[in-house]
DNA sequence: TCAAATTTTTACCATTTGGTAAAGTCACGA
DNA sequence: TCGTGACTTTACCAAATGGTAAAAATTTGA
């Protein structure tokens, strides 16, 4: 009864395949998928080549679960938006955990945003499956609450957009922050700007 | 008297440098420098591989090269913000030139963006001396409009970040939209949200 | 017009890259 | 303790890649 997922038995097994997986997440996320290769990705996780290829099919394989396994920590923080919580409160802690998302886990929002930039080639139909029936949900539910009076009138789309690119801008362009803020954080301050932003433009 | 920077002679020189560097732009935009090859380059380009490194160096050159006339480019609109002017007025047209520029040049705005994303192995040397400067500047011109109580207060260098994240993503997360937006054009809608967003968060 | 300079092509080459075969080595239950 | 299956290494390989040498073709200027 051989299963379709087969089960990751040994201990060895589970610890080298997240060894691989860490690994890969650095290269990929620094060089791209063109520019990433297998003796990068073996020589950061500690094991020859071979011995990546005994535990993953090849190149793309690794990046396609690398992928795989970001897509549901991306989605989640917009799965919590709740459309029965305070409009206002309910975005703000939309955009808190977004921004958390980017100060925590910057090299999946790299890994993310090179695949985007590429034209999606391997995400593309999990974007239109998972994505898209999520993103016309929360536009709906975004678009009651301006209907109720509860929030200002702005483009639910556009709005999402916009906070996904303030967010993730920490993370994805952080050589550029670093240069510009040189020694203070980014952290808190930006915080406080995007709450403010978003504060103002959302109180209707 | 041989020049440094030599001129470019002929009429054909020219033109196939432009021609190649259009090709790079291409390739370099979707790929990364990494995943880059002088193969897909040339094909491109419609010439022969050892025909481009007749007019360039190797990659690096025109990958550099790419960067160096982009860097010009990409500070104008940040140059054009006048102290001087109306302060919301002047910060909304900055918001409106560097959406026509995500709008005009896609490759460029995903070229920068992945040099950045890479940490910026080429670019950082040129952001300290030429950015940063500018930046500086521009965010000490903000706050002195804020002291004057002409413009709300902000964090100048993070109402930086939010126009050119918020801007920029329509370039470089292109393939998303489109997959969200389907069918509906984003530009027009995208200015109006930027505009709304931007005036009542700046606005005194 | 015709030689000199410029441009393009052909034929390579060394290295890197993704990937494989097969021989070892190791861990664990009987 | 020993055999069996899981894991790792060694030794490769074919294709792709960045790049070069030099001949051939073309353009240019006197």
């Amino acid at each position: 009864m051989p299963q379709t997922t087969p089960k990751k038995k040994s201990r060895i097994q589970t610890r080298n395949r997240h060894l691989i997986l860490d690994a890969a997440l650095d290269v990929f996320s620094r060089d791209g998928f063109g520019g990433a290769t297998l003796d990068a990705i073996a020589r950061t996780a500690g094991l020859s080549k071979p011995n990546l290829l005994y535990y993953f099919d090849g190149k793309t394989e690794i990046y396609v679960t690398l992928l795989s396994q970001l897509m549901e920590t991306w989605l989640d923080p917009l799965v919590e938006l709740d459309s029965n919580g305070d409009p206002v409160e309910e975005l703000l802690g939309y955009v808190r955990r977004k921004l958390d998302m980017s100060m925590d886990l910057p090299r999946e929002s790299r890994l993310f945003a090179g695949e985007i930039i590429k034209g999606a080639p391997q995400m593309k139909p999990r974007l239109e499956s998972d994505l898209k029936p999520l993103f016309d949900e929360k536009c709906a539910a975004i678009q009651v609450w301006i209907n109720e009076g509860r929030l200002a009138p702005v483009d639910p789309a556009h709005l999402l957009f916009s906070i996904w690119s303030t967010t993730q801008h920490y993370a994805d362009f952080e050589a550029q922050i670093a240069v510009l803020l040189e020694g203070s954080a980014a952290t808190p301050r930006a915080a406080r700007y995007l709450e403010q932003m978003y504060r103002q433009l959302l109180t209707p």
